[in-house]
DNA sequence: TGCTTATTGTTCATGATTGAACGAATATGT
DNA sequence: ACATATTCGTTCAATCATGAACAATAAGCA
């Protein structure tokens, strides 16, 4: 499933990866690194290397917080967001034929399960 | 969920990939490392990088084909045969808490969509 | 203020996985 | 039988995520 989106997602030259990017600065502009790397579930490191690829594409833009010198503000620059809802065509495209196989009260509860799975798992 | 796995199999000293290996050799015994890169969803040179591993520790055999050479016929130790099943108590006790959250018929009900979304996806 | 501790982002070495190129062994076609 | 094509396993470079160690900055507290 992943390598399906991978390939999906080949023609507007994004890796899944950083199509999560993408998506969280654009609910959430201005997050930090270390907060992004939290959305993720990936470590600060990765958001370090995975970041400059997507500034020289001047996707995103990076600028030091004003008051905490130490923070990184994240945000979609113009030409970001349009990439980033053209490829989310694809991506929908993409879930809506994942879905085909069954009917939305199935997906929903699906869903429902997956929760209670993690949550089952998160505590040992 | 692949993390859970992880932590739940350190105690035998295996990797998710390791158990996987082990797992299928159980089932084919005999199996070429071709066949088993495929079974595994992995490159063929995955195996070869991760064989030595499990050789050195006495777990799996490689025995060249006698009808084809280029074969190399994998089997399980007795040492092999018995972490495998150790470790499939761990792998055991980890789908059961999974499971805990849902009733047998709902889990059916859930590897059944999972296989037509697997379908779905194949044929773009 | 001055000292200690925490946090943010970076760097580096490591491990996992991939795909392409290769040599050896076998299969195929003429 | 012989040349060609195919298959199997290996090797190598490249990509990607991880965690530990680090410098810079900020926060907490005497």
């Amino acid at each position: 499933m992943e390598r399906a989106l991978g390939t999906a997602l080949q023609p507007h030259g994004l890796k899944p990866a950083q199509l999560d990017v993408l998506m969280n600065l654009y609910r959430h502009p201005g997050m930090s690194q270390h907060d992004l790397a939290r959305k993720l579930l990936v470590g600060r490191s990765n958001i370090t290397m995975l970041l400059p690829q997507l500034e020289k594409r001047e996707l995103v833009s990076r600028e030091v917080d004003g008051k905490d010198r130490r923070i990184m503000r994240l945000t979609l620059t113009a030409g970001g967001e349009a990439l980033l809802l053209d490829a989310l065509k694809s991506y929908g495209a993409l879930i809506e034929k994942a879905m085909s196989a069954s009917t939305p009260e199935q997906c929903d509860m699906i869903g429902a399960h997956m929760l209670r799975v993690a949550d089952a798992l998160k505590e040992p």
